[in-house]
DNA sequence: GCATTTAGGTCAGCCATATTGACATATTTC
DNA sequence: GAAATATGTCAATATGGCTGACCTAAATGC
């Protein structure tokens, strides 16, 4: 096994182990390694999913839905950035199947909220240990600060004027779930 | 703006700040911030690629490409893990449009080794100029190692199976690279 | 109470990108 | 000279995006 803790450019680099800012000079390891891990990040679950004849499209529905019992069908649209005509095709798939059911509102009855079946729940919570057991061990090959240099790194990747509002979805659904729980 | 250095979930963990692996518990933060940090991540380039009736899948091609000069198809296709049917589309439509030129191998005269023109180099440094903005942005918003925190969890992510193949691929290319400057 | 807005659904068609399977050509290797 | 290899191509199919048009039902505003 290579030595992963030894950088595969460290060459290339000051002493201290870090990247100074090269102005003009892309930063392609990280641009690639972003390609090569969410790929990878993705293929377990997908290859679940195409034994049922889904995809990452009914994934990222079932996802979402699971994580935020009673969601808006605006409010998914919102998140995934789909249109309705997008949504409209996998979800109807999920709910004819039986993995997600639609409740009215009960303050406006025009909304169709969104709720997992227990087994919709099920496929949820599988294909989420595919990617959490991947996480994990990846986490467990760095350093005791590696979670959350992780999670600060990703936040900060996001576009500036949408992060306050990711971290805002994020937060709500954990706040939800330790209730449920 | 929201204080980007208090976890967002703060309150699920222990003091550390860090995460202690509950079993059974999905990494859901880091699961959605990897989706939405990658979705952000591919946009600009997407909507350059846009304008010029190019795809993602362009867009691959012609970053390995790039980083690759004289590469054969078939290690792109090793890559990319697509079909050569797939492969062959984008290829040719960049190879029409002068943005890419196959040359046939010196030694094996059946490879058709691929290299980026001027013009596909243009546009593949523009491409990973507004990615490097990005992730610049965002190590910019880490401490001093965050750089080195960043490559460790994304290599670290990669099937451990693949993941000397990936750095040698990275290695490589950053080693050709410097020689050509 | 009626007009407007909102939440959501649907039909039709188009496009990009992926797939499988079959087959073709040129070249290298044994 | 046969077999393997590198690459290309044709045809059909599937997924998951998109736009545009149009619809219903319910809430909201005056």
């Amino acid at each position: 096994m290579a030595d992963l803790n030894a950088p595969a450019t460290s060459d290339l680099r000051p002493s201290g182990g870090d990247r100074i800012a090269r102005q003009d000079e892309p930063v392609w390891d990280i641009i690639e390694l972003l390609f090569f891990a969410y790929r990878d990040f993705v293929s377990e679950p997908d290859d679940v999913l195409a034994k049922l004849s889904f995809g990452r499209a009914h994934h990222r529905v079932l996802h979402f839905v699971n994580r935020n019992p009673g969601m808006k069908v605006a409010e998914l649209l919102d998140i995934l950035k789909i249109t309705k005509q997008s949504l409209g095709r996998v979800l109807k798939q999920l709910v004819d199947q039986g993995y997600v059911v639609q409740k009215e509102g009960a303050n406006d009855r025009r909304q169709r909220l969104l709720y997992v079946t227990s087994k919709g729940e099920t496929l949820a919570i599988k294909l989420a240990g595919l990617q959490t057991a991947r996480v994990a061990r990846a986490l467990g090959e760095l350093g005791p600060n590696g979670y959350e240099a992780a999670r600060r790194f990703l936040t900060a990747l996001i576009d500036s004027d949408n992060r306050d509002g990711v971290l805002r979805i994020i937060a709500r659904a954990d706040r939800a779930r330790r209730q449920r729980s």
